[in-house]
DNA sequence: TGCCTGATTGCCT
DNA sequence: GGCAATCAGGCAA
């Protein structure tokens, strides 16, 4: 498998896009149990200002910093009392957009991951933002972490087939509910809901 | 199969 | 003090 980095370009598009286009990419951690990766097949995208759902819209404090930081950049943060999310920031450094990862479909290191979450379920393995993380061995540690480079990144295989996707309304929010932010690949078992 | 609830902590109002 | 980009388990039908 040759598989590339993602250059940094690739974050500085609009942030639509980028979440469109790591549909279809590799999320790779090299960690000290062993390799895990998964393919990334659902994502919604969290805009600036514009957004009353992202975090970013009341502006930068302590805790949001990462998304406002440069591309390409992990941001992590801690949700009801005992769950971690994951986000790719995007747009450039100022610009407080971002990624959130929602589901992957497991490709190396099944046995580590299955270890990790306490399930053999291959369909429910990495098929919701907190599970991911736990299946991958992602830790708060991570954040800001600059997504081109090991332990943790993000690649993808250049001849990989364009991947078909629906577009549907995010997913667990009280706030712009209906906004057409949330993409995942069509036909996909691994997303975390059906789309509608 | 599907709805409802508890768990549990940090941050913003 | 209340809420939050969630998950797993319990119970009803």
């Amino acid at each position: 498998m040759a598989y590339e980095l993602l250059p940094e370009a690739f974050y500085l598009q609009n942030t639509l896009t980028v979440a469109q286009q790591l549909l279809g990419t590799y999320l790779v951690h090299e960690s000290a149990e062993g390799r895990t990766s998964g393919r990334i097949v659902e994502t919604e995208a969290y805009l600036g200002s514009q957004d009353p759902a992202s975090h970013a819209f009341r502006g930068r404090t302590a805790r949001n910093a990462a998304m406002f930081g440069a591309p390409g950049r992990v941001y992590i943060y801690f949700i009801y009392g005992m769950y971690y999310h994951m986000n790719v920031t995007a747009a450039p450094e100022g610009v407080g957009e971002a990624v959130l990862l929602r589901a992957l479909e497991p490709a190396e290191g099944i046995p580590l991951m299955q270890a990790r979450r306490g399930t053999g379920d291959l369909l429910k393995l990495c098929s919701g933002p907190a599970k991911l993380v736990i299946a991958m061995g992602v830790t708060p540690e991570f954040s800001g972490h600059d997504l081109r480079r090991s332990p943790l990144c993000i690649m993808e295989d250049p001849e990989h087939d364009p991947v078909q996707f629906d577009t549907t309304t995010r997913i667990g929010l009280t706030k712009a509910t209906d906004s057409l932010l949330r993409f995942c690949i069509t036909g996909s078992p691994f997303v975390s809901r059906k789309p509608m």
